[in-house]
DNA sequence: AGTCGCTTGTGAACGGATGCACAAAGTCGC
DNA sequence: GCGACTTTGTGCATCCGTTCACAAGCGACT
């Protein structure tokens, strides 16, 4: 989620509004945004299985192949109907098909990349965004060297024509792959033309409006917390090696 | 400091039961992993205010450059000790120490790349990793044409020299960027040659032991995070304009 | 010393996610 | 058509993490 502001946190529920029916709304707008995770995950395996000609999945299997509890993963589908037999299990073509509905992958989204370096370049010429419904169709950079060239296929255009290529293409997402001092001018600019939507690599903390959604991927915090479980390890071997624990095998 | 009034009130929380909790010293390194990815953005934080010259900090201060609550700020601190001045603040110096102790970066910890195509170019070329206690020592491909090639100033070596190569070099961190079927392989192989923390970008579920730490980076999942926000967004505006809704002003 | 204002550190309440365990609901074999 | 078997869907207890609210502690100023 994107970084707010001061205080003012956004209540999600509807304070006390007269009428409500928490219940039953047909769509289900209640999904925990680590379900919504999941599923997407969920969605691969089941792309996979598809096309192994796999036509129906059980509980058990698909959440042994996706690596969660099938409890979990039954839970998780609950979220978005009731699309199983029971004594069956389900049926894949119609979990696909739901779960691309929940997560509105029925409309394509393009992308723009921003900061065609080491990073963009590689996320340019990736084939795996494509064949997933988003495709990449806008490149931006600030190096005049990288303007007009094209990269994956798509010419390099300059930051400063964000707006109107993004309104041309239709651009929902925005990733940022430039240098950190870069990322909030940056994403001010997408956030000018529109741009919702942000994926962001470089290891800042965006301010964005409320009704933008930023998330970001950091490799050091990934590689830190990595970091962190291996020096816990050794905390724990220590204490077992002085603290008298028996080691099985 | 929860001491109300009375204060021999130490025994408040035995209820009823006997022996029962033969687990509460064990270890005190019970840090929420949610705390601990956010530890990782505190100190990045602090060390760009350090370079700044920055010596003192409030929790006001740190939690709005880090995007958070303050109150989390504070709790998250305090799983790591109290090294605050009440009134005054925390000093930055101490907090980075603090926090690279707990994260365990006060070692060094070797990273390799498997996989040098797209990806693995751009991360063996990326700078911000050496520069944050992670030095990229080793990097394995299959392709005959790369084996032997320098790449960010790394030779490429050959994934069947992968144990070898690892111990020589102290790699405890495997980072694989290969296609999606190779990945259970490569993974296979690290775990063998000792490696007990993943960072996999290809975007299939790894099975490894128990004593092995994996994190992965799934854009496409990241992406369809935002798809699914922008469906939910559209719904909303569809509801609202359809059932009536009082904007909150 | 007193006290005033500021900020930390933390109980406690809350809310969301997880996992268990089981009734409901279906299929299959006979 | 019936009963046995399988698997879903979910109520419930539990756990984990977030947030609130405030006493305790510190420095500054008088
Ligand atoms: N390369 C990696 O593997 C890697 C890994 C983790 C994080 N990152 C982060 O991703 C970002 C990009 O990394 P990189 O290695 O590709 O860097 P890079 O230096 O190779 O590329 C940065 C690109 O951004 C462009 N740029 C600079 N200012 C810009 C602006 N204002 N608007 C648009 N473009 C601008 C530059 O011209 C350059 O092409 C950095 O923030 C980095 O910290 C990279
Ligand atoms: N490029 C991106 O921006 C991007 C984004 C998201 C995810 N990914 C994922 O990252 C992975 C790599 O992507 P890429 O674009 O760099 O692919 P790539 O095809 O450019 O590179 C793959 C490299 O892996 C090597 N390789 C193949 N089999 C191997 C094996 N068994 N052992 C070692 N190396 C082997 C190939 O020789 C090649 O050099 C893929 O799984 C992809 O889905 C890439």
């Amino acid at each position: 989620m994107g970084a707010r502001r001061g205080e003012a946190d956004e209540v999600v529920s509807a304070p006390g509004s007269a009428v409500d029916e928490p219940a039953v709304r047909e769509r289900a707008r209640a999904i925990p945004e680590a379900a919504v995770a999941r599923l997407a995950v969920y969605l691969r395996v089941l792309s996979g299985m598809a096309e192994q000609s796999v036509t129906t999945v059980s509980s058990e299997e698909l959440s042994a192949a996706a690596g969660v509890n099938s409890a979990k993963l039954r839970k998780d589908l609950s979220y978005i109907g009731s699309y199983g037999t029971r004594g069956v299990g389900y049926e894949v073509e119609v979990l696909v098909g739901q779960i691309e509905r929940i997560l509105g992958l029925t409309r394509k989204h393009s992308v723009c990349v921003v900061g065609i370096g080491n990073l963009g370049h590689a996320l340019a010429n990736y084939g795996g965004f494509p064949g997933r419904g988003f495709p990449v169709s806008a490149l931006f950079d600030v190096d005049e060297d990288l303007i007009g060239v094209p990269v994956g296929g798509i010419l390099v255009d300059h930051i400063e024509d964000i707006p109107r290529v993004c309104a041309e293409r239709e651009v929902s997402i925005g990733v940022i792959a430039t240098p950190p001092p870069a990322a909030q001018g940056v994403c001010d600019r997408l956030v000018s033309a529109g741009v919702q939507c942000i994926l962001n690599f470089a290891p800042v903390v965006l301010q964005v409006p409320d009704h933008v959604e930023v998330r970001k991927v950091d490799l050091a915090v990934e590689m830190q917390i990595l970091s962190f479980h291996v020096a816990r390890r050794a905390d724990e071997a220590a204490y077992a090696d002085e603290g008298g624990m028996v080691v099985p095998g």
